[in-house]
DNA sequence: ACCTATTGATAAAG
DNA sequence: TCTTTATCAATAGGT
């Protein structure tokens, strides 16, 4: 078919086999749509180029998917399952890792300890107590800092205390020279809860308890 | 090309469907074989008649999943992940589950608790005290099972002692009616170390120690 | 399956 | 790449 016959081996020119490619791709892809409308059959084409550009037919009705499955199915060939496989492996190593860990936390919660012998108990008990050593030395740390910020916050207070002090004797002089708008904002703010007039800023006293 | 040109839609006969559709597979089949060798082309060819029976051609120096592979890698779909996804949602949630139980596993053994809150730390404090105290519970069963074993032991030994005395005596007293053959006989038996004499049994006086 | 008239595909050239 | 066209290949329908 064409201006003279061709032997079927490779075509050596690349600019030929590039060009007879082409053809022949757009001719097998519309045969494999023709059969698949002529006889309702299930079609599926992956062809690379040699260039690595792909091209794909399906037939409609049907996924790449499917057909493999189906494929699956009657070959009998395993396809995927390696694939498969590395996952199950990994998901057993993982499911093993989880297992053992399980039981090491539960015996540190101190159940399904029955079957343990004496050294197993040593060795739990004695991590036990290594943590909670650490535990404890890290609450008292927090401890600690509130021991801290409660002195802190002690030596504030009597601070501002004294400044509030001073700040009143210093009006009471000044009232006995003026009168009238500044009796009354003194008043008004006599009035208002001592935490509306002082606010010491101390970020770090809620920090972590 | 045939004798007479047919429309491209569903073939009602069947006998001439079944027909054509073996004409035509061989003719695609014979097209993909030659683009492979004309073009160096990978081709994968799947084709499912109606009846569900199965052809399939590809390129030689290849396989299918060879060509999957390729397919997965340029169009980014994802094909047979369909089925690798139950699997890797499944291990997803396993490598979740075993790293929040890594963290607990650190946490109860001390370490890394530097970031935790005063709430945290409180709750793996009493986690603690819980299996140490379950822990040294179990412990205690121990150490009151050997002391009890130790008591059966002393009685018991105590027991034997008696009988052995009480026996000694029995022989020294008859000692001096006969002589001979019993003579040589108790002198054979006070030459045996004594565990070989008496064997109690306590099988449980072993047990998990 | 085979045959063959006819249509379809395509090689080479523009 | 697209079109053209001469030529070969595929195949529809009949046996």
């Amino acid at each position: 078919m064409g201006r003279g016959k061709i032997e079927i081996k490779r075509i050596e020119n690349s600019n030929n086999r590039q060009v007879t490619y082409s053809k022949r791709r757009n001719g097998i892809m519309k045969k494999a749509k023709e059969i698949t409308v002529l006889c309702d059959a299930q079609v599926s084409l992956v062809i690379f180029a040699s260039s690595g550009k792909m091209h794909e037919y399906c037939s409609p009705s049907t996924t790449l998917v499917d057909i493999l499955d189906k494929y699956h199915k009657q070959s009998g060939e395993r396809l995927w399952d390696a694939k498969h496989e590395n996952l199950s492996i990994e998901l057993d190593r993982i499911k093993k890792e989880n297992d053992s860990m399980q039981i090491e936390l539960r015996h540190l919660k101190g159940e399904d300890i029955t079957s343990l012998h004496h050294k197993e108990l040593m060795a739990i008990e004695e991590a036990l107590e290594n943590g909670l050593g650490s535990v404890r030395e890290k609450q008292m740390e927090y401890i600690d800092m509130m021991e801290k910020n409660k002195k802190m916050l002690e030596e504030e207070n009597k601070h501002l205390n004294f400044m509030l002090h001073q700040q009143e004797m210093n009006m009471e002089s000044s009232r006995e020279m003026e009168n009238g708008y500044h009796q009354r904002v003194r008043d008004f703010q006599s009035q208002m809860p001592f935490a509306f007039r002082v606010q010491p800023i101390q970020p770090n006293l809620q920090e972590r308890i």
